[in-house]
DNA sequence: TATTGTTATACTCTATAACTATA
DNA sequence: TATAGTTATAGAGTATAACAATA
């Protein structure tokens, strides 16, 4: 039924101009998958565009993160703490080792593998994201609200808990 | 450090063989953000493993919903409804038509725009994954759990009107 | 001129499979 | 044979820009 009538008194060029007419959205509309799915989705971008500066998603930064708090791991060992494959990792570490912010080297004990460390600058990197990855989480903790906190991430961690079904690999 | 040693016992083929080594999350792993990820990623693949008979993601079958809901909405009401790009929902619309389920018809009042409805096919189609998605999200029910629901409902929704810009557009 | 939707295109993210080198 | 990581490749999902038809 789309309305589309009155849109006459224009006078600012209105910045969202396509607003959602009057949706119904139902069923849909009270569940806690859409609504996660738009959280995520938000929090995302808002990270992304506060980390414009630097060069950075929640991702990279995760990466260059576990990779300061565990100096040494393997890739392996990255890829399944994010649960990504580690075929998706390598062009990932390429492009921070060309950065010069890491740096692969061999592990001894098996000379497959490579061990993970930051370098000065990379270490540098981290903290300069560390400061816009706090600002992003006060700004959610705001909305979330200190009261409700504990029990959101309780939450949170039984739907990944219990759905998760470990894939990727 | 990446422990790598007492491994050797091994019988069973192990179907998870790359367990997150000991690794530590530090500050991140009492994030938000990365928690809201995670549980949108399971929920995301759950839906799509429980709804794999249909050939559905969580957004076709939105699509599939939001116009049985509201037949005759035009695509640029379909697309701010689920927060899309109207560029990106045009291979959707082409796929749900070819398979029968969805028809365009011009707007009389404005013949630029497309109306969308459900064919008979796409609401038996609706159907069943409707069948899906509400086991999907009584599982997430059962994991959220009854008390904490309409909070957690809250608080999401407030994630999403404290962060969105309304991008994407 | 402005808007609806399509097309062409490009970019990001992800995984699978085949491969190399180790084990 | 099995594993760590790379490479080649493919697919999904998304957006921007230029465009045609219409307003």
């Amino acid at each position: 039924m789309a309305r589309r009538s009155a849109e006459k008194l224009k006078i600012v060029p209105q910045p969202e101009p396509a607003l959602p007419r009057d949706i119904d959205f139902g069923w849909l509309g009270g569940t806690v998958g859409l609504h996660l799915r738009l959280a995520q989705e938000v929090a995302f971008q808002a990270f992304a565009r506060r980390a414009d500066g630097a060069d950075a998603s929640p991702w990279r930064f995760a990466v260059l993160f576990l990779i300061d708090a565990n100096p040494g791991l393997t890739q392996g060992d990255l890829a399944a703490a994010i649960r990504r494959n580690t075929s998706s990792l390598t062009p990932v570490l390429d492009d921070l080792c060309r950065s010069g912010y890491v740096v692969r080297e061999r592990l001894e004990s098996d000379r497959r593998a490579y061990t993970l460390t930051l370098t000065p600058a990379g270490q540098a990197a981290m903290a300069e994201l560390m400061a816009s990855a706090v600002a992003h989480e006060r700004e959610i903790d705001r909305l979330v609200g200190r009261a409700n906190r504990a029990e959101f991430m309780q939450i949170l961690k039984r739907i990944i808990g219990g759905l998760g079904k470990d894939d990727h690999r």
